[in-house]
DNA sequence: TTGTATGCGTTATCAG
DNA sequence: CTGATAACGCATACAA
């Protein structure tokens, strides 16, 4: 027998008033609760509502508002347990205050950012919160949309000459530590291994890490100093880097894994090796997975609060769309890294 | 200096109307390219449109077509690896086909269900993919939307009962074969976590591991067989089933994770309890997690595609929101788990 | 206290 | 070929 599906079609306060005998205004106000409305006729709409499940129509709404009530989050890959995380906080926050969340995905490149960026930004979201494309140098399209007023909220990736609210951690700090970890350890030969370049993390992270190096009379190397552009997305280019390090005249003895994603690369490419870790090669990299801790040899890494950034940026950012006045100052919140250190990771034998 | 921030304003076909002395209509029809306008008129319309920037209002569009671009999505927890793959496989094809992807997250709270359900559809979205959350016994508010026209779609926890389309894996199989596994390698002790005993999933699961004992002989042992009917969101919940196996007078020689957040719960009460695994009780458990395959001693797991489902899920869903002739068929589409053996893992020394 | 008219941005219908 | 008008659902200024 064939189905009947219909449309799904919903009442609206038009339906109330023809029911009622009222006008469209007198609903509109007695389901706003407005004091100019007789307490009989407001039971009497709010009951007939109630009734038959009435739901305000957002989108009528969102035109007449002129705002959505909806924000957009732009990460680079969603299937990644710092992003999700993120996630998981800015929707917390969004929720709460009744907030819709619009997630897409730049899979590192810029043309789908703009894209992204295009589609969301023509007035269907109230602001927006970015962590940037690996691939991303050119950063004339946030600066264009911040010119023209969207509230936006940077995290982790950010556009550091772009004025507005950022929320970090502290990434110079926790490749510093970990370097110095390292070092402490008796790890001479501490190669980096970075994503892009042009990212706002990559450079903190870096700096971080020739810091320690300067800090404690080791000279930086460049062949201990490796990029994968598309930050560790593509396996190629990991295994490349990793090749490189691997086979180069001055072969690590530790490895520092710039973000999460590379992290990761490195731990699989040293496996499929066969190249034991700790014993042969150290390793401590960026890392928020929930599984880290279960690894064997316990791995030491560098976590990030990820959902805390989510909540803060979400609130920095609904603060912005809120406020009635404008905004006059912007603020960065760094928060800390983790850096959580395990048993016989990172500890070579016999070292202090 | 007091910084100025202005409205997020932007051109509508009004002001391209104006600047060109023309109505409304005319643009309107210039910029879909219709063809009662003439190619002068056109390009002078594209051009200025161009020049400033012009962009549609979707949600003035939205208002007038009466649907959204917008499909959204229900989960319990967005920060799972299970869960943020299938949202990346709908954002992927979602993306393609030009709709947004509002997402809410449950946290496995019935009270929350209901709150985002209400919310999402109260005409701000065309369509739902949902996975019901773990609290969830009373479906009628699915059927109350199905029965109203909403298109919706159910993936890995479905509700059976409602005629739409489906996307799950072999829930049957991949506890079947996973059991048989152990079995094979002589575990005679097998017990089974299981998340909350109303999920579909969870009935099917447990019923595969019951046809492999059955099958081959061994009988099934309630203390051998927990619940967590949070999923195994709560630690507490873990904690006190894994306990209960622990110490329970027939002490299992392998366990049977029954989920994603279950497998990595019961790691890390072994882990506590410096059990050794496998030596001292094998595990094998579904997950989703990209580290699975880097702990040592390897772990055998069960995998669901999740990329894949989201995907077909999303498929699914524009199909049914873009069907212009009332839907007649659904499809229930069940994918293949993919169990993953690891050496060393779930084999007991001397075993075949 | 309630009803009428208008507008949010867009497209469809109907005139011209 | 182009313009005026209505409509999508709602809220509000203005009338009554």
């Amino acid at each position: 027998m064939p189905l009947i599906v219909m449309k799904f079609e919903a009442v609206t306060i038009k339906d109330i008033a023809k029911a009622l005998g009222l006008s469209t205004s007198t609903v509109s106000r007695a389901l706003r609760d407005s004091y100019e409305i007789s307490p009989e006729t407001k039971k009497l709409v709010l009951d007939y509502a109630e009734k038959i499940n009435y739901q305000p129509n957002p989108i009528a709404l969102s035109l007449k508002e002129r705002r959505s009530h909806s924000i957009g989050v732009i990460v680079s890959e969603i299937a990644n347990s710092f992003f999700s995380q993120v996630i998981d906080g800015i929707e917390s926050v969004a929720y709460r205050n009744g907030y819709n969340v619009i997630i897409s995905q730049t899979r590192e490149s810029y043309e789908r950012e703009v894209i992204n960026l295009n589609y969301l930004t023509s007035r269907s979201i109230d602001g927006l919160i970015v962590s940037v494309s690996a691939e991303t140098s050119d950063f004339s399209i946030f600066k264009e949309l911040y010119d023209r007023g969207m509230p936006i909220v940077f995290f982790d990736r950010i556009v550091p000459e772009l004025n507005t609210h950022k929320v970090v951690v502290d990434s110079y700090r926790g490749a510093y530590d970990a370097t110095v970890h390292l070092i402490r350890n008796g790890y001479k030969q501490i190669a980096a291994l970075n994503s892009n370049p042009v990212l706002s993390i990559t450079k903190d992270r870096l700096a971080g890490y020739l810091a320690a190096l300067a800090d404690h009379g080791l000279k930086e190397k460049n062949d201990l100093i490796k990029y994968c552009p598309h930050a560790g997305l593509l396996p190629a280019e990991m295994e490349e880097a990793m090749g490189q390090l691997l086979s180069g005249k001055s072969r690590p003895d530790a490895i520092l894994a710039l973000s999460d994603k590379l992290t990761t690369g490195c731990l699989r490419t040293l496996k499929a090796r066969k190249i034991k870790v700790p014993e042969e090669i150290a390793l401590i990299g960026f890392s928020n997975s929930d599984l880290t801790e279960l690894i064997d040899p316990p791995l030491s890494i560098i976590k990030q609060p990820a959902f805390e950034m989510g909540k803060l940026a979400t609130n920095s950012l609904l603060q912005l769309i809120e406020s009635k006045r404008p905004v006059t100052e912007f603020t960065t919140t760094t928060l800390a890294p983790q850096l959580i250190i395990r048993e016989s990771s990172g500890q070579r034998k016999g070292a202090s």
